[in-house]
DNA sequence: GCGGTCAATGCAACGGGTTGCAATTGAGAG
DNA sequence: CTCTCAATTGCAACCCGTTGCATTGACCGC
């Protein structure tokens, strides 16, 4: 910790302690070649001992690059549906590691609207030089719109089948192919999805599952729960309304848009007095580290955010070198559980 | 959205468009009263026909401030543990919003290393104009040596006892004493207390459970089982080693540092045949949203991690101002379940 | 008709780095 | 003993807003 005398807030400051100009401090600071090793390891000690460190503001102002990069995250407007979406936070960790690899700063955004223009004054202010979205929401007109722009910016969820921009996501059709399989092959035949098929990867993964379970011999029947998010609190409430609709035939099989749903639907269902899984299956998405020590642990699809978190970062900088990068998906597996 | 010819850089092209200077422009974007209204208004749709929008560093630069606060978390190293510790990001969640509301940018950082010397730098680098740490860690010398700094911050966490710097925590040593009474009440006497001593929020509920245990008639004797994290994965290996101790004596009651390491004791207990919560009662901290669905579900001690955000916001806005704010504490509550 | 006041706007000096280009210097080349 | 060249360093312009102070009219009261 060095002894700092008086707050020296200036390049100019130490230029003159170190006898040289303001440009060698700047180049020294930067550890350019330009520079006599000796003079810029003075200058370094200077600095260092005078707790000086370059005014950041400054230097995003000339350089014209923030090196900051935002993260949009619909965060839930309850603090206590958070961890029904821990997903995004697994996801922000990958994320955020990456961009400090990189020396860029995250700047935690949530949506204020989404409407495209906030985000392009974002990039136009300088804020940040490229957007990270997680999730598309219901609907992607928006960024269909915002890819029209010169915002750079890459977005995890289901690829846009015009592909008018970058996504990195699971490959939500096989997810849903690997449950519909899973369940024809238990001879499932009643199968109910619970999602909210409004969201591009929902119904990506809704249409997996449907062919999933043709392939199968025995025909199925798919019907719906729409959700209108994806917390447990609101699957399970929904479910149990479902499941007292006067007349209405049980489900044998659920699929579930993300694990916290499943949960909630899970939940509905043994108040119902169903044995799961002997009379109905359930099957998750995204493998939440809770899924395992639910009660029954839970049959999921997994996917690598470790590498999702990778991709998203590499795409982003592709598209801050001007290059439009290509979408890309990360595998998906079944995990039998016990569900 | 406008429709943009070009890209309008700055402030100056806006004024010659609109036949005024660049003060004036910069006045009527920031809604001063100096300005006509009518200049205003022909200022603003020009600006937004445009897609201008200021220049957020040049104008961090010019006023030397940022807006924008630090919030330094530590992320679990493996995106598998991420879930383990779900409830830092709840705090997250409502912290940003705290500062989203005051019109404040949150900047995510994972600590470098704990050297105070960086988080200086973070500040005499205009990257933030304040910090906000998420836990202490183990050890709180780096606070107690950045307090001594110029560095607005402020700590969730334990209360430090000489009081050099602000925190914002939940009442530890309450909490613990709920844990205690429970157990005093139920009759338990061979209890352990699972956590890390070396947090100072950790050895405050230990403390608080002691004396909680105290008020009971019987005598009660401690034992410790030290985790070295809070995922719920290190609990479970830990306690399954410490049940595994030849001749080992099986504690009657586990009072968990924090629900996820609750979740991995029970799950040891659980392998190694003892009774939840007939043989052994198990105490979590923090009710995570999970906890209500874990089987059994858990008992723990509850805190408003909502009011716990807001209340950071706030002091951190004091010490901004260049008030010492007083550190607080969010009450707690026992909540019953089932272990 | 004149000093005074108020509203609206412009002038110019910052704030703290970065960078293209010029300048200096010393060394080795011819 | 010049000449060239590379290694260092300095000059000055520039990035884009903000703000204290001056300026310009217009309007007011006497």
């Amino acid at each position: 910790m060095p002894a700092r005398k008086q707050k020296l807030t200036s390049m100019d400051d130490i230029a003159r302690l170190a006898n040289v100009s303001k440009p060698t401090v700047s180049r020294a600071l930067k550890d350019s070649p330009l520079i006599n090793p000796e003079t810029k390891k003075r200058i370094l000690s200077l600095a260092r001992q005078h707790g000086y460190s370059v005014n950041w503001n400054a230097r995003k102002l000339r350089t014209n690059r923030s090196n900051t990069v935002a993260v949009v995250m619909h965060l839930p407007p309850q603090a206590s549906e958070t961890a029904s979406a821990p997903f995004f936070f697994q996801l922000l960790n990958d994320v955020a590691r990456g961009l400090w690899i990189r020396h860029h700063d995250v700047l935690l955004c949530a949506p204020e609207s989404d409407d495209p223009y906030s985000y392009e004054s974002m990039i136009a202010s300088k804020r940040a030089d490229g957007i990270i979205f997680f999730g598309q929401g219901p609907g992607d007109e928006w960024l269909r719109s915002l890819a029209r722009t010169r915002v750079p910016f890459v977005v995890w969820g289901a690829a846009d089948e015009r592909a008018a921009y970058c996504t990195v996501g699971s490959d939500n059709f096989k997810g849903g192919m690997l449950a519909g399989k899973r369940f024809a092959a238990l001879g499932r035949s009643r199968v109910l999805f619970a999602g909210n098929r409004a969201h591009p990867e929902m119904e990506q993964r809704r249409q997996g599952l449907g062919i999933g379970l043709r392939a199968g011999d025995r025909k199925a029947e798919i019907s719906d729960l729409e959700t209108s998010d994806f917390t447990l609190e609101t699957a399970h409430r929904l479910m149990r309304g479902y499941l007292a609709r006067p007349g209405a035939a049980r489900p044998d099989a659920v699929f579930a848009g993300s694990d916290s749903v499943a949960m909630g639907v899970i939940l509905a269902l043994r108040e119902a007095g169903v044995g799961i899984p002997d009379e109905t299956s359930v099957i998750g998405y995204n493998d939440l580290p809770m899924a395992q020590y639910f009660e029954p642990p839970l049959s999921t699809i997994r996917q690598d955010t470790h590498q999702a978190g990778s991709l998203l970062v590499e795409k982003l900088f592709q598209a801050l070198e001007g290059v439009k990068p290509a979408s890309a998906t990360v595998p998906t597996h079944l995990v039998i559980r016990e569900t």
